[in-house]
DNA sequence: GGGTCCATGCTAACAGTGTCAACATCCAAA
DNA sequence: TTTGGATGTTGACACTGTTAGCATGGACCC
């Protein structure tokens, strides 16, 4: 977009107002450049325009720091998620583009979806957490897994996430006929209704 | 043990000898116990009783170093799988004991599997990998999956590898017993020979 | 054996990093 | 209006990866 951002362009006063939300947005946006172990705590400040040790303020170090970047990472997958499954009308097809959303924003988000899941700090299965994208899951395998939900739901977690990690890691091409490919519900969990083979093509 | 080295005993002449094994003997060391991300050339440099420059003439720089790490972890890593296939006696049930293999050498070696995966370097896919884990997964997908054996050798790869990940990351506690179920190829690929019910427990 | 070359080691230095301590500024409550 | 606490700054420290230039000593040629 051309509009410039009405926001500030007077050099700031010594207070920057709120340097917290700064860090996070410049943050996510350095993020979408490099990967998490290459940017700085003092570029970070740089590009904000504040100095290096400001930052100690907010975040107790830079750990703490990432961790709030891989909070923003989680909302943004669980987000895309949803979107991804009302897209389709939810259900047994819900379920599956969950799925291809999970590993597209692996793709299309790099190293916040590495550093969400290296920093996040959640040391929860998706049968615990609370995030919006573990309650789906859980929801979608409770509703076709029958008494095996739990392990469905682990089974779907790990092949996404594993598809996700090859593709970035650069051992599998990041293709989006290969996603499907892989993600396709009908062989991978053709016990589950809705997986007959008079699904659409 | 209690044996001392034999090797050695006197300060060094100039020269080491093998700097280069010793650096990554050393690596591999440092590797058991910290993140990939955490070992300094410096250190190590230090732990092998040389210059930090001296690394130079061995590595490029330290991207090189890790990548040599890198290696070494795959023959690790497939050295392992072969084993545990061997000790089940191949076929169907070695299918199944290389992927229960792979995750559990995850969590032996957290800081090795995630090094190799991150500095491989390789972008391959197991169907044109020459290394001894891809040459085995592409063998038992072409004696199982029939006509579909490129995509079950995707998703058996991925399913393992998203446990993996998963486990080393704090999300699924790393439970021998998870593994197993997680990795139940009579759930996961019901199609395939020999996952009939009356398999043994 | 003597001489030379070069692989392999070393020291010194540079820019950059995360973090701490001490000081500065400004808003807001007493 | 004064004062205190939240939020900023400068300066410094130890550490990092990396480069440039120098030192050593074993291997090969005469």
């Amino acid at each position: 977009m051309l509009t410039v951002s009405t926001s500030k362009i007077e050099p700031r006063a010594y207070h920057h107002g709120d340097l917290r939300s700064a860090l996070i947005e410049a943050g996510l946006a350095l993020l979408a450049g490099s990967d998490a172990e290459h940017i700085s705590l003092r570029e970070l400040a740089r590009t904000v325009g504040v100095s290096p040790t400001a930052v100690y303020r907010h975040f107790p170090d830079k750990k703490a720091l990432l961790a709030a970047l891989a909070e923003a990472g989680v909302a943004l997958l669980g987000e895309a998620q949803r979107l991804a499954s009302e897209a389709v009308g939810g259900g047994g097809a819900g379920f599956a583009a969950t799925g291809r959303a999970y590993v597209r924003f692996a793709l299309a988000h790099p190293a916040l979806f590495r550093l969400t899941f290296t920093h996040g700090g959640y040391a929860m299965s998706p049968a615990q957490s609370s995030d919006a994208a573990s309650q789906m899951l859980r929801g979608y395998a409770e509703q076709f897994g029958g008494a095996d939900a739990e392990r469905l739901t682990l089974q779907a977690w790990a092949v996404a996430h594993g598809l996700a990690m090859l593709m970035l890691d650069g051992r599998l091409p990041p293709d989006d006929a290969l996603i499907d490919r892989v993600l396709d519900t009908k062989t991978l969990f053709p016990a589950q209704p809705g997986n007959s083979s008079d699904a659409s093509p």
